[in-house]
DNA sequence: GTAGGGTTAG
């Protein structure tokens, strides 16, 4: 009977078993024809066909769901439909490639059904992410009097943290130790995922801390656990202190810390990672050589990350494309996203709804109204255009465009919209200084059944304190407690902005004072810029010293501070602040302007005259400051003088880089068109007035993003009623 | 004879 067990080799010597060669292998044909030689008696081969191993290896050959409906009916016609070991592997035979359905009714149709067959159905749905039939099968099963063991609480456990349902849960919990695998280690690793999954980071620590035996799939749940929680050091502490043991890394494990490093931006220790991914010798695993594309993409080494990517053996890994279009574009390299995103459209490589997105936000970041129209028709052309996580991000990119009225659109179009889609269409009404609008959508959500969340009262509090309804942005914030949402810090410091801005310092202060968290970077921040705005050097100053010792690399908080005494006209101190920067090495950045013509993008640097029409834009600049004398427009010049913010002044006020791209825009556009710029830093308050006047001297609207926000000039006003 | 950890992301 030796030759039994040579069957399965034949079978795979065939690459892809067709059903025609199922069909005649159960037709006996099949093993006549190989195994002639080896069969001295029929009944040996009457034996063989009706053994275990000979169906078993059928199945695990099995590619298609035709092949098992064949194999299937031949259990019937030889009497071995009620043989639990192979209906069992059929069932896991059609769950593997997909076939849930199937496998329901091989389950349905056995008498009765064993906990090897019940544990098959349960990881059959848990394999096609359908967690809710897992907790129903898992329900029923105890139902029937069966007891689940270590084989059916992984996937039970892995439902739960897929469903992130807390008290169902802490029931399964109950149960694990009810039925004795407190201490199973597969169980309670499965414990640890789930735990940190719910954001009970915590919890998952105490079941990693109690494990007698970790196993390197221990320390990866507990390690990623910490790493989705945000605490990326704390999962790095404990790589390391697994290092000391003798637990070797695995692929996985090296993706999830290469994935909490990406988060923290650490790349020393990345690199550190990397050199032992190379001596681990696993440098060529696929989704290994994404991690680290992602990884120094988002790190800034985008070349880096490229030549991961250009390397990639096989070009059709989506995710690969995801990681790098995505590194790209959380780094500033916008324009590279967006160009390799039509290289892998042009290359007919299918995107999914993550490279779509991704390339969305990319588009945002340019700020292209043009390219922002092009990714919109994408999507509707593709079977993206009913993804809520698609048209939310898309809601978004246009109110980063600058059309808040074709966010609108597609908002208004979507059948359905969820919390997030509701507070991106109030954020991007926010971020265009349109409160009103945003509290009326506010109330059209509440009125639509939907519940706002903390982003929703970010958006709400953002915009009341862009257009300075200081009345309603409090209320708003008082609100919140009704819905049960903490406040961040977030919340708190567009109070304080909202506050400040109105010219209430005092109170912004006690506010702070009376927070019940520690006030962070942003509320600091927050009050300095409020400070700014009504002079306020003494705290301005109490400010910044929160800010230097919070954050004391960031070159924003220095160039306010400086913003605060030059409106104060202390120029001394004006220098020191500068001298303090060349200590620490900070450098400010240069600011640049971008304008669209034609779908084409023209940067602008403060004075550039690299432009091939750089002599007509100048004549145009020198055209407009007659103009803006000639109705009165005084120049602001001291503080320009020395704010630090901006491009380094030269001798004519008008040639801030906004104010070229202006220029340039109304020289290569029809009378009436509207300009759109975007700026990399704030808007200077020189230029800001210039702007304003020049929108109603040539009628036109202009349209600015800075950093921050949005100003719409028309007919010598700013959307922002010269708050910013 | 069955199983557990991970990556891109509104």
């Amino acid at each position: 009977m030796a030759w039994i067990f040579s069957l399965p080799s034949l079978i795979t010597k065939h690459k892809k078993i067709t059903p025609f060669e199922i069909h005649t292998c159960l037709n006996l044909k099949f093993i006549k024809h190989f195994c002639f030689s080896s069969v001295q008696h029929p009944h040996e081969l009457d034996h063989c066909i009706k053994s275990n191993s000979f169906y078993e290896s059928l199945i695990d050959n099995s590619t298609h769901i035709t092949h098992l409906y064949q194999i299937h009916d031949k259990l019937i016609v030889s009497g071995l439909q009620h043989n639990r070991f192979l209906i069992t592997k059929l069932v896991n035979g059609c769950s593997n490639i997909g076939h849930i359905f199937y496998a329901r009714k091989l389950f349905d149709e056995f008498p009765d059904p064993d906990l090897f067959m019940w544990n098959a159905i349960i990881r059959s749905y848990s394999r096609n992410n359908m967690y809710m039939d897992v907790i129903e099968m898992y329900r029923w099963m105890r139902l029937v009097g069966l007891h689940p063991d270590k084989f059916t609480f992984p996937c039970v456990l892995k439902a739960c943290s897929e469903l992130l349902d807390f008290g169902l849960s802490c029931l399964v919990h109950a149960h694990i130790i009810v039925y004795g695998f407190g201490s199973h280690v597969f169980v309670q690793n499965g414990l640890v995922v789930l735990y940190a999954k719910c954001g009970c980071i915590d919890m998952a620590r105490v079941v990693f801390d109690r494990l007698y035996d970790r196993t390197i799939v221990s320390w990866t749940a507990i390690i990623s656990g910490y790493a989705q929680n945000g605490e990326a050091l704390e999962a790095l502490r404990l790589f390391n202190q697994m290092r000391n043991t003798d637990v070797k890394p695995d692929w996985i494990s090296l993706v999830s810390i290469m994935k909490a490093y990406t988060d923290v931006d650490d790349l020393e220790q990345g690199k550190c990672l990397h050199g032992c991914v190379i001596k681990t010798g696993l440098e060529d695993e696929p989704d290994l050589l994404i991690s680290l594309t992602a990884f120094y993409a988002k790190c800034g080494l985008v070349t880096v990350a490229r030549s991961f990517f250009d390397q990639m053996k096989t070009p059709n890994n989506v995710m690969m494309w995801n990681a790098m279009i995505s590194g790209y574009a959380k780094n500033g390299h916008a324009e590279e996203a967006v160009d390799l995103f039509r290289s892998m459209i042009s290359r007919n490589i299918q995107p999914d709804s993550i490279t779509v997105r991704s390339a969305i936000l990319a588009s945002a970041q340019v700020g292209s109204l043009k390219l922002a129209q092009w990714m919109d028709d994408f999507v509707r052309k593709s079977k993206y255009r009913g993804d809520i996580f698609v048209i939310t991000t898309l809601i978004d990119m246009y109110a980063k465009c600058g059309s808040v009225e074709s966010a609108r659109g597609v908002f208004d179009r979507a059948s359905v919209k969820d919390v997030v889609m509701w507070s991106a269409m109030i954020m991007g009404y926010g971020l265009h200084g349109q409160a009103w609008e945003a509290i009326y959508l506010y109330h059209a959500m509440k009125q639509e059944g939907v519940c706002p969340n903390d982003v929703t009262f970010i958006g709400l509090l953002t915009a009341c304190s862009h257009s300075g309804l200081v009345k309603q942005g409090w209320e708003l914030f008082h609100c919140m407690r009704d819905f049960g949402i903490k406040s961040r810090n977030e919340h708190y410091s567009c109070v304080v902005d909202l506050l400040g801005r109105a010219g209430y310092l005092d109170q912004a202060f006690v506010f702070i004072l009376k927070m019940p968290i520690e006030p962070g970077v942003s509320v600091w921040g927050a009050l300095l810029s409020a400070c700014k705005i009504s002079r306020s050097v003494t705290l301005g100053e109490y400010a910044a010293q929160k800010l230097f010792s919070l954050d004391p690399y960031n070159t924003g908080h220095y160039v306010q501070l400086s913003n605060l005494y030059a409106s104060s006209r202390m120029w001394d101190r004006v220098a020191y602040v500068r001298v303090l920067m060349k200590e620490k090495g900070l450098i400010k950045y240069l600011g640049y302007s971008v304008i669209e013509i034609n779908g084409k993008l023209h940067t602008f640097h403060a004075g550039d005259m690299s432009h091939p029409r750089a002599k007509e834009i100048f004549d145009e600049l020198q055209r407009q400051e007659r103009r803006l004398k000639e109705v009165g427009f005084v120049p602001h010049t001291e503080s320009v003088l020395h704010d630090l913010n901006y491009e380094e002044k030269e001798e004519n006020l008008c040639i801030h880089s906004e104010r070229i791209a202006v220029a340039y825009g109304l020289i290569t556009t029809a009378p009436g068109t509207t300009l759109r710029i975007t700026k990399n830093l704030r808007a200077c308050v020189n230029c800001h007035s210039a702007i304003k006047l020049i929108s109603k001297l040539v009628e036109r609207e202009i349209i600015v993003r800075d950093a921050n926000r949005f100003h719409h000039f028309k007919d010598g006003l700013c959307s922002c009623g010269d708050y910013w």
